[in-house]
DNA sequence: ATGGCTTGCGCTGCAAGA
């Protein structure tokens, strides 16, 4: 069972990425990011097309996140019913006995500025939920952007950086704090080279010069993580025409 | 050096991303 996580910032302009990496990669379960288009542009036929069952949620522009799953989707719950939010941003589905969370967090824009109060209160609640969705789901995993870098080593130029969003000791208090709900960031589980990212600035030549920051994670609950056999990041796509600035995150469950 | 690209909206530059 392979899971992964891709924000496509636009599906409307990335959907040929997207059925060109499945057909090249076995993915079970693919959550998707910043998907930018109304419920009644999602490009239902074209996935389901490719073999995928597809759950979704959008708006005008901004954000929006989506679910496409070889298996069947049950119980599909749209955004965090604990926190009333106007923007699309989580999607749930439970996919073979997993429950599957689709997030994408705030970006918080710069730190104090509201959007980044309304990040740290948005990750409040999101805390907050799961730890009540963690006592009915053993198998939980919560995919997606969650626009931190947790620890120093998922950040090109840490020095750079220290201090400011994405990076900032409150956002990376935050991820702790998932994590000690008894989540594993799939990707530590394993041995990982060094300065291996998911995002880069499409400024500066910043791929090129692997600018880049980790910020897209898969955490699993003990159970899944004790299934956990590997865990990748796939900077392939980010090198094709006019990439998404993320790159796929993917987890292998036995 | 706070810019540098990319997208959406919609037709003109601007907001937002990270």
């Amino acid at each position: 069972m392979k899971l992964a996580t891709w924000n496509v910032n636009s599906l409307k302009v990335r959907l040929p990425h997207v059925l060109q990496w499945l057909e090249a990669n076995p993915i079970d379960v693919l959550c998707l990011q910043e998907t930018k288009l109304t419920d009644d542009k999602f490009p239902v036929a074209e996935l389901e097309a490719a073999g995928y069952q597809v759950a979704f949620t959008g708006q005008k522009t901004y954000n929006g996140v989506a679910i496409l799953s070889r298996f069947p989707l049950h119980d599909v719950v749209k955004n965090n019913p604990r926190f009333a939010d106007e923007s699309q941003r989580v999607i749930s589905a439970t996919i073979e006995g997993i429950r599957v969370v689709c997030a994408y967090i705030p970006n918080g824009q710069a730190v104090g500025s509201d959007k980044y109060q309304y990040k740290l209160r948005w990750l409040d609640a999101l805390h907050d939920w799961l730890a009540d969705e963690l006592k009915s789901h053993d198998q939980l995993a919560l995919l997606g952007d969650y626009n931190i870098a947790p620890d120093d080593r998922d950040v090109h130029d840490p020095a750079a950086w220290a201090g400011s969003v994405l990076v900032s000791d409150p956002e990376r208090a935050e991820f702790r704090r998932l994590v000690d709900l008894g989540f594993k960031d799939a990707f530590r589980l394993f041995e990982q080279p060094e300065k291996i990212y998911s995002w880069w600035d499409y400024r500066m030549m910043a791929f090129r010069r692997n600018m880049g920051l980790r910020i897209d994670h898969i955490l699993l609950s003990p159970m899944l993580a004790a299934r956990c056999t590997g865990c990748v990041i796939d900077k392939l796509p980010r090198k094709w025409e006019q990439p998404s600035d993320h790159t796929p995150v993917i987890a292998e469950l036995a």
